[in-house]
DNA sequence: AACCTTCGCAACCGCAAGGAT
DNA sequence: CATCCTTGCGGTTGCGAAGGT
């Protein structure tokens, strides 16, 4: 499989990558870390565009991504992150640890879209399938956007906001998995009152993170982004919000 | 066997955001 | 403040494989 190979008129190869270029990139990027993609392709020995190396280091190189079929549960997760973002694949790709947001994306155009059609569930509104409204249905970050209020919210701004807000429960979720293995990696042994008094605090910011993942779950699925922007006991989004209105 | 259609997925393109100058 | 450059994102395309007629 593959696309052709072919070389533009600046003499930058282009189409199918070979085994000998992957190597050349991992080998680069593995001694030279990634950084500037520009300068890249040059350094590396590769006749490449930077933008080409960088999306098939991301999307197939990079380690720890995980290729092959979705897991029933896989595709449940892309389901219930697109009812809740939309086509945001980056934001939902940061769901879904080593699933890049093009397999994502792919996997959604390809298979699930059809999937949840073919079962009565538009795919864009998430809900079933009427007979004369469905061209006219709102996407899930256009319904939140529409809403009555004297708010106007810019579509950019609309975009940046569930992108943070996806992108606060996923590190949220990091900082409590971080938690956890600490304390799961402490327990077993003998722990005198210093170390007691540290795991009280970490269950306690335990508590905290999982009290503000679920706040940020709230967010995202019972509130219009005007009642977000509203209420300002969401302190720690207020100034941001702030400035997503005009 | 030949042809056609659909599927799966890698890769490309254009655009926008954000940082550097 | 304006412009340029880099990076990241989402939509789309190209193409081999698989399946159907």
């Amino acid at each position: 499989m593959g696309r052709t190979t072919w070389f533009d008129v600046d003499g930058i190869k282009r189409g199918e990558w070979t085994a000998e270029e992957d190597r050349m990139l991992v080998a680069y990027i593995n001694k030279y870390g990634v950084r500037d993609w520009g300068a890249l392709p040059k350094r590396a020995g590769l006749h490449r565009c930077g933008k080409s190396c960088r999306l098939r280091w991301l999307n197939y190189l990079k380690p720890g991504i995980k290729k092959g079929k979705f897991t029933p549960q896989e595709e449940d997760d892309i389901i219930k992150f697109h009812s809740l973002l939309g086509n945001r694949w980056a934001a939902i790709a940061k769901q879904m640890p080593n699933r890049t947001d093009n397999d994502i994306k792919n996997h959604w155009n390809s298979c699930l879209k059809k999937r949840l059609r073919r079962s009565g569930i538009d795919p864009m509104t998430h809900e079933p399938i009427k007979a004369t409204s469905s061209s006219t249905r709102s996407s899930p970050a256009q319904r939140h956007s529409s809403s009555t209020t004297s708010f106007s919210l810019s579509s950019t701004g609309s975009v940046r906001l569930l992108n943070k807000l996806a992108a606060g429960i996923s590190s949220r979720k990091l900082a409590l998995d971080r938690i956890r293995t600490v304390m799961i990696s402490s327990e077993p042994r003998e722990v005198d009152e210093e170390e007691k008094m540290m795991i009280s605090s970490r269950k306690e910011e335990e508590k905290v993170i999982g009290c503000f993942m679920e706040i940020d779950k709230n967010l995202i699925t019972t509130m219009s982004l005007d009642e977000l922007a509203c209420d300002s006991s969401y302190y720690y989004y207020d100034d941001w919000l702030r400035g997503c209105f005009q």
